[in-house]
DNA sequence: CTCATATCAGGGGAACTGAAATGT
DNA sequence: CACATTTCAGTTACCCTGATATGA
């Protein structure tokens, strides 16, 4: 049976939440993807594109397209830091940081409406699991 | 914290476990999508097009594609169906067959050395969950 | 005429490589 | 000089839309 490989199902499941989510976000003018960046920016002191692009496990340049999107949103703001100017430091404008909490707030939404708290914790435990056995052998 | 998000996991345990498949897969000269091609169309009798790519879950123009791919590897057969000349019926070739074979052999070794049987099977089910869950509603 | 199947041309969005510009 | 950060140009792989050819 094909829906047993855990290839299909993770690809299926991952499209249909980016789909899933990036509907109940089009209120916000994001995408998942987005809201994830504005989540790692907003989470801290404001941090270089490499440190953010790093943490999300995006390539560098594919970084610069994203915040060129939430620049032009007026939801970032690049500044070149003063202690090193080779780097921008991403701020978070307002309607960033309002838009970063409503948008955590309708995705926590989503996660509920889909799977109880026990399964999601469950599921999380093990795609944990999963990444980490993939990327230690 | 971002490494709690469904999203995120998803996405990086997909793309770990194709980058893990594919290296694997290499001495037989395809990939996990390949391979999954293969084993919808050797699972039964042969089937048309169109009805492997709604099993996978794929466009029809996608499905034309990797069928080129694995016919110019020699591991597939178009024929048109002498029922119905519309359709191509797809047929595994001997070499096909033993590359299946091999495939699913070698696939079935990658779940187990990254997880156990119940973790597996646990992780299928709740993705199956989550799965049935986005497609509802 | 209608519908279904397969194919092809073209485009969008994501991700990468490699090189350049700038600064430490 | 070597190295780090950002940016850009170009490429690739993937999946889709829309049109066409063929046949039921």
């Amino acid at each position: 049976m094909l829906h047993d490989r855990l290839g299909y199902l993770l690809k299926h499941a991952q499209l249909a939440l980016a789909e899933r989510t990036a509907k109940a976000l089009e209120p916000l003018d994001i995408n998942g993807r987005e809201l994830a960046v504005l989540s790692v920016l907003g989470g801290g002191p404001p941090q270089a594109q490499q440190q953010a692009a790093a943490q999300l496990s995006v390539d560098r340049t594919t970084m610069v397209d994203l915040i060129d999107a939430l620049e032009k949103k007026g939801l970032v703001e690049r500044r070149s830091d003063p202690a090193d100017r080779r780097r921008n430091l991403v701020h978070l404008t307002t309607t960033g940081r309002q838009t970063l909490t409503e948008g955590e707030r309708l995705y926590r939404e989503i996660e509920r409406s889909l799977l109880t708290e026990k399964e999601a914790d469950d599921l999380k435990r093990l795609l944990q699991r999963l990444l980490a056995s993939t990327s230690e052998s």
